[in-house]
This record gives structure tokens, sequence and C-alpha cells, in this order.
DNA sequence: TCACTCTGTTACACTATGTATCTTATGGCA
DNA sequence: TGCCATAAGATACATAGTGTAACAGAGTGA
């Protein structure tokens, strides 16, 4: 189907089945849409919905993409300096979920969306690398470089996901300085340092 | 239907959808089960999948269940020596993924499981509330104690997964280790602790 | 205006779902 | 051992959703 996204039409038709397709998920959640439904919310035959997509989760691909695009484009270089001052990924992600509130309830709650939610953590976890490469710092006992940014991504991503969850109560500003704040901290304040076996180095645990 | 789970043929009936539904999921994903493959995968009739179970939903919910009342049943007191010695709920969590990782693998890949890895979150957050308790220290900067246990849930979940992602390349105590000293340290020793702005304390940052 | 493209209408075959009825098999117990 | 309660199997059916086809009508842009 060589669809011309430019035409006024198919543009309209699209947008149309994006908002319908957002509200319902919310409203009834994604399992329980068909494909009628999703038709008729955006006041449109049910075949053209088959012109435009495979599928429903063509379509939700189609919503989510979008926003992962979004926030792509407003990443910038990381510098030590600017993440430590604040002006780091999370808080991006922080800003780009108020302003995108609706379709970031539906990337953390609904099921069709593992893959998005995935490519989020693998986005976060190598703006994580390249923030510890900034800092041109030694990493300490060999841990792999990507555990690491896994861990720091996940946090971050099930933190906003808490946030969102329980209705933001918070600023997004506080959110990311605690976030950022844990991720490079830890609870070591908390737990005292003492006592902690560090793990050993790499090359005796390979499984 | 008031069956009863002692009967030999409703146990015998059941743990062989389970099965069946566990390797379906593995093979060709969520989605693409019917109540039908199940059926003729457990070898049974369709009809008789019907008989206990509502939909594909309540058959996931019964296998991920019993793999959440194994991980609590688990569970042991929490002490400050305990966690720092490594007899952690994070090892706890690692040891049940090893005795049962085609279901983690399940569990943390499909999607009918978003609200048992809910669970899992909640569980996890409550563990460490409970160990910073038991640390009797003052929590640094009036964070909020639920924002600290969730960012840690999150974190070792999130580190869980990628683990079995990426066919578990480290054993699983190195991996239980890792993702303790991540959780207390954070990453202050590559990053280093000057020019980092703490949070304000709470009052100021209500939305 | 005209050619082209997209959308709407109607229709159809196919599959999965959920339920009902009746028959057969199984396990516990006197 | 034979009986009884209960579970599983076989068959059938109504319903709903899916995916596709053919044709008519509306919109876009030159």
């Amino acid at each position: 189907m060589p669809f011309n996204p430019q035409d006024p039409r198919v543009k309209k038709t699209r947008q149309g089945m994006r908002d319908a397709f957002a509200r319902l998920i919310l409203q009834k959640g994604y399992d329980a849409i068909s494909i009628q439904d999703i038709a008729e919310a955006a006041q449109t035959a049910r075949i053209t919905f088959y012109r435009h997509y495979r599928d429903k989760e063509e379509l939700l691909t189609d919503c989510l993409n979008t926003l992962y695009e979004e926030l792509r484009a407003k990443a910038k270089p990381i510098t030590l300096e600017g993440v430590l001052s604040g002006d780091s990924p999370v808080r991006l992600l922080y800003e780009h979920i108020e302003e995108q509130e609706m379709l970031y309830r539906i990337l953390f709650s609904s099921r069709g969306t593992q893959t998005v939610i995935e490519r989020l953590r693998h986005h976060l976890a190598a703006q994580a690398m390249e923030s510890i490469r900034a800092s041109g710092r030694e990493i300490p006992h060999d841990i792999p470089l990507d555990i690491i940014a896994y861990h720091v991504a996940s946090g971050q991503i099930g933190l906003a996901m808490w946030w969102l969850d329980q209705n933001k109560p918070y600023t997004a500003d506080y959110m990311a300085r605690i976030s950022l704040w844990l991720t490079l901290t830890g609870l070591i304040e908390t737990m005292g340092e003492t006592g902690i076996r560090l793990p050993r180095p790499l090359p005796d645990e390979r499984a």
C-alpha cells in the first residue's frame, strides 16, 4: 500500500486513528479494543484501518515511535558539567513526560509496548554510558559498563513510572534531581560504607 | 464452577494447561496463542479450558502467581548484617530466577504480565524499605522513602531482565553482588562527589 | 476540469469465542 | 467389587471479530 503520507486526507485519517486509539486504551485497555472500535471512534470505515495498519500493534507502534523520536530529538551532547548541574538526560525525560503525559501513561501501562520501553531503556543506557565516559573516570572493580548503564536506566524508568502511577505527587524538577542523586550516590549515606563486600573482579565470575 | 482443586483429575488438567501454555508462549508469543492451541498442546478438549479459566489472562495469572508466591515464601527476616553479607532479597531473586528460568523469561518478556511485574516491584520495594529501616539510619535530604524504594526495586528488576535477555553472561552470585553494590554506592566512585547539587528538601517541591 | 488517489459501502469466507447438551471416563468409598 | 459423584470428551451452534474484494463516491492538485 504505497500511501502518500503527505496527502492531507492520509494525515487526517492516521491522526484520527492515533487519537482515537490513545483515548480507547486509557478508557478500556489495549486488549479489549477491536479494530471496529478504533474505526468507529475515529469516525472512519473499518476497512480504512487495514489500508494503513496491519493490526493494532502496528498502530500502537506508530503512536509510540513518534513519542520516542520526539524524545531523541531533544537529546543534547553530554558533558560532565551539564549532568552535574542538572542538565541530564533524565531531566529531559521528565520534561517530555510532562509534555506528553497521556502517551507516556499508555507506554508505561499497556501491553503492546514492551519493545518501545526496551528502546527507551537502551536509549537511556547509552546516554548513561556516554555520561560515564564524559566523566573520564575509571570504573571501579571492573564492573562491566553495560551492567552499570542498564542498572541506571532501569532505575530512572522505574522511578518515572512510579511518578505517573502516583499521579505526580512531586514536581518533575524534583524527581529528576532525586533520580540523578540516587543514581550517583546510591544509598551510601543511608546504609553506610562499612561492611559492604565489594564484588570481585569479572574474570572469576563468567558463567 | 465449584471445582475441587484436590481432585487428582483437576490437578492433572491444570498442570497440563500451565505447562503447555508456558511452552507456547516461549514458542510463538502470548498474543498468537488461541484457546484451541492451549487445549491441543495440553491434549485436552477446548471446553475443558473454559471449565477452569475464564480466558488466557487468567491462566497466565495462575502460572505467575505461583511463581510469585514461591519467591515470597523464600523471604527471610531482614537485618543489616544479612544484607551487607550478601544474604539480601536481590540474591534470593537471582537464585529463584535460576530455579525457574523459563517462567521468569515469560514474566519479563510477554505482555500479559504487567500486573505481576508490578507486584514483584512492590515486593522488592517493600523489602528495600525494610532494609533501610533495619539499618536504623536517617534518610538524607528528606527524600521520601517510597521514592528510594522504587528506585532500588526498579534497578534490581531491570538488571535481572538484562541478565536473562543477555542469556546470563555472568553468574547469579556475581549479578546479585553487583546489583547490591550499585544500589548502595551508586556511581559515586565513578562520577565523584564534587559538584552534585543535592535535591532540596521536600515541602518546596510539592506539585 | 480532469486524472488520480483516498475513503465509504456492501458483501463474503474464515476463524475464534463462549455456551449447551449429552455421553464417557475416573477416582473415592461402602 | 460395584456404585456414585464429579470431571473430561464429543458435538453442535450462535455470535463476534478478522481480513479481503469489488465498486462507487469524494478530495486533492495540476
